[in-house]
DNA sequence: TTCTCGCTACGGGATTTCCCTTAGTACTTT
DNA sequence: AAAGTACTAAGGGAAATCCCGTAGCGAGAA
C-alpha cells in the first residue's frame, strides 16, 4: 500500500450518471478517476492500458451485465476491488453480486458521502455494503435457512429467456425439442423458486437479471 | 431579465443523480441550484417558497409522473421553464413533454456541457432539444403521416399500468368498475397502437415508460 | 348536424396457460 | 445403496386470454 490516490474506474450506460459520480470524486482528493466506460467492451479495452484499485460497476447494463463483467475482471485480476451500484436493489442482484466477488453494493439513491466511504473502505481490502442492504442481507441469509433456493439450472434459465422474449411455450418447445408439458413444468419450478406466480414479474426478474434486454 | 444567475430546482427521484447535476451546475457560475425535489410532493412543497427559471424535471418518477408535474406547474406559473431528462428517449415521452408545454427535453447520456447550454438557452425563452431527439422528432412526424398513433389514453394508460403489475384482465375490470371484455378490448387496442401482440412486450414498453417499476 | 374519438360491452369459438399431481431416467452426492 | 437434483413428460380439467367482429353512447370537432 502506497501513499498515492485511489485509482477509479467508472463503468455506467448513463454518461450523466458518469458524469455525477466523476465529479463527486474529483472533490475528494483521496480519489482519481482515471477512466470511464459505458459498456463492457469499452470496459474491457480499457483495462489493457490501465490498472484501476476500485471499479464502480453498475449492476444492470444492456449487453454484458455487471455480474459478468465482474466475473470476468475478478479472474483476470483478483486484487481489482469492485464496488457495484445499482438503482434497483433486489436479493437477486445482491446474492449475485456477492456470489462473483463484489467487494461493495450500494443503491444509486446513496449519499457522496456515503460513495467516497465505500471506496475508501474497498480499496483498503474492506468490503461495504450499505445499511439499507445489510438488512435485506439477514433476510437472505435467514430466508435461505427456510430452504428457498433463488438459483435457476441453465436449462430454466433458457426458459426464462425465451418466455421473457414474448414467446409461447410450444414455440419454446420446439425450439428446444421438448414437450410443452415440460416447459410449463419448468415454468411453475422457476416460479417456485423465485417466489412469483405470473409471468409479469417472471419478464421483470429476466429483465432485472439481464437475461434479457429491455 | 436581469443579471442574477439563473435559479434551478432538481427534480429526480435518485439523489445521486440529483448530486451529479448539482455538482455540475456548481461549476458554472451562470447558475444557482435553489432546491431539489424527489418526488412531486416535495417540489410542489418547495415551490410555495422558491420561484425558480428552470426546473429540471426526471420525466419518469415513481408516483406523479414528470408529464403531470410539467402540466401542473405550467397551469399555476406559465414563465417557470420546463426541462426534461429522461433515461429513455421514446416517441411517447417526447409527444407528451411537448404536449404539455415543456421547453426542453434532454436524454440522460448528455454531456454537462450540452446540459449547461440547453439551461441557459430555455432560460432566454427559447426551446432546446438534443441533436438525438430532433431525429427522433422528425420520425415522429413522418410516421404519423403514414397513419401510425403512438399515444394512449388515460383509460389504456391506467389499464397498462395494472396489467404491467401483473394483474389478471378480470381484477383489472372490477378495479374499474368496467367488465372484462372491456379491458380485453383496450388491451386489443393498445397492442395495435404500439405494434405488438404480447404481453411481454407490453411489460417492456411500460417499464420503459415509467408506467411501471422493474 | 355529421363525424370522430374515447369508453363501454358482448358473442362465440380457438388457443393458451394454469393447477395439482404423478413419474421415469440419468447423474451426483452421501 | 439410498437420497437428491435436473430434466423430461403427461392426465384432466379449470381458467384465462386471444381473435375477429359488432355496436351503443356521450362529447367535442368539423
Amino acid at each position: 500500500m502506497n501513499d498515492s490516490k485511489i485509482k477509479v474506474i467508472l463503468v455506467d450506460d448513463h454518461q450523466i450518471v458518469r458524469e455525477g459520480f466523476k465529479l463527486i470524486l474529483l472533490l475528494d482528493d483521496r480519489f482519481e478517476t482515471i477512466g470511464e466506460a459505458e459498456s463492457a467492451t469499452t470496459l474491457f479495452t480499457l483495462l489493457k492500458e490501465k490498472t484501476p484499485d476500485v471499479i464502480l460497476l453498475d449492476i444492470s447494463m444492456p449487453g454484458l451485465s455487471g455480474i459478468e463483467i465482474c466475473k470476468q475482471i475478478k479472474t483476470n485480476s483478483p486484487s481489482t476491488k469492485i464496488l457495484f451500484i445499482t438503482a434497483n436493489v433486489d436479493i437477486t442482484h445482491l446474492k449475485a453480486a456477492i456470489k462473483v466477488g463484489g467487494d461493495g453494493f450500494l443503491p444509486k439513491d446513496t449519499s457522496s458521502q456515503e460513495l467516497t466511504t465505500a471506496i475508501s473502505e474497498i480499496a483498503k481490502g474492506k468490503t461495504f455494503y450499505s445499511q439499507k442492504i445489510t438488512g435485506l442481507l439477514v433476510k437472505v441469509m435467514t430466508m435461505n435457512r427456510d430452504g428457498k433456493e433463488t438459483e435457476l439450472t441453465l436449462r430454466e434459465l433458457e426458459i426464462v429467456k425465451q418466455l421473457a422474449n414474448g414467446k409461447l411455450q410450444k414455440e419454446i418447445a420446439s425450439s428446444l425439442f421438448i414437450s410443452p408439458r415440460t416447459v410449463e413444468t419448468h415454468k411453475k419450478n422457476i416460479q417456485e423458486k423465485l417466489g412469483i406466480n405470473n409471468t409479469v414479474d417472471l419478464v421483470k426478474f429476466a429483465i432485472r437479471e439481464g437475461i434479457t434486454i429491455l
